[in-house]
DNA sequence: GTCATATTGTTCATTGACGTAACAATCCGG
DNA sequence: CCGGATTGTTACGTCAATGAACAATATGAC
């Protein structure tokens, strides 16, 4: 007997948890994020920003010229999906569609001065509440946790795109 | 001079990327999330489940005789929604809803011996997806990931109960 | 040059996974 | 016994994202 809990759970169980999930790395993905994901709309609300037009912001300030096609599959979203973040961030005065030299098809997306105002402020306040989020985390651990996931990310990328192949 | 790029990104950049994002542990969380997603669902597709079915099988199985209340409240969902996976489970024969002795409002979830099979199908099934996943982690980094995962969640879902407290 | 084909952005309908609001049945406490 | 809470349920709304079409434009073969 290693664990001395109650040797048969057969009926009404005095915890119900979801201990089957926690054991799967997936899962504790899941709930990480779910509550980051929740912070971080909480965050932007008040900057007039969604979790999506956010992410073009970004992407947009740090690859300025960029095409919605390019910015579509840099956010691995549909180009149709693309149309409705930038309309919005346009609406806001925040980015604004400027044409191509050479292809009449295509914008060159451009965040306007108030829209890297804007970026600098999300940023912070990211930057901000993440902190505060994880402040139970030692930095060496956030750090390490910042690590992992990319590495993580990159190998689940691989090995599915692989499968595909 | 490490990596050699163009000094100067003024007009269009050669390669489009989500750098500024990158730097938050929310946005590795979510790209890592958002892969294994994706796998899970596939995995489970064969299997007649969908990632919602999957978890509330998870957790009556771990947890039998729990009450409809009770699963929402661990999977974090409303009650309205465990209806509807509840339905599909009961209606594939994996699940059933036995009266409670006590109160006759409530239902006793159990699953059937078939759903015990299923149950396990899917576990080792996810299992082994997922170690294919993160097949470029050594397993000693994907234990500190579990862990460092477990010990994020913990402290947002602590930090934002705080808020609103 | 011409014409088939591909690409870009757009619109619209649809989907999926939720939440909200109401409701009947049932339980509980005074 | 009765007002108020709880359980499961239903109908409806919402929100983000996809898929399928489309017009305008570019590209390459000939």
């Amino acid at each position: 007997m290693t664990t001395a809990t109650s040797p048969e759970p057969k009926k009404a169980p005095a915890e119900p948890s979801d201990a089957l999930l926690r054991q799967f790395i997936g899962y504790n993905m899941k709930r990480a994020y779910m509550q980051v994901q929740d912070d971080l709309a909480a965050t932007l609300a008040p900057l007039g920003l969604r979790i999506g037009t956010y992410s073009a912001l970004a992407v947009v300030v740090g690859s300025p010229g960029i095409s919605q096609t390019q910015l579509s599959q840099v956010l691995d979203i549909k180009r149709s999906g693309v149309v409705v973040l930038v309309d919005e961030l346009e609406g806001a005065g925040v980015l604004e569609r400027a044409p191509v030299p050479g292809d009449r098809r295509a914008y060159s997306l451009r965040v306007t001065s108030a829209g890297k105002r804007l970026w600098q402020k999300a940023e912070a306040e990211v930057r901000a509440h993440e902190a505060a989020l994880f402040a139970d985390l030692a930095p060496e651990d956030l750090r390490q946790l910042h690590d992992l996931l990319a590495r993580a990310a990159r190998s689940a990328a691989r090995h599915r795109q692989e499968e595909t192949t």
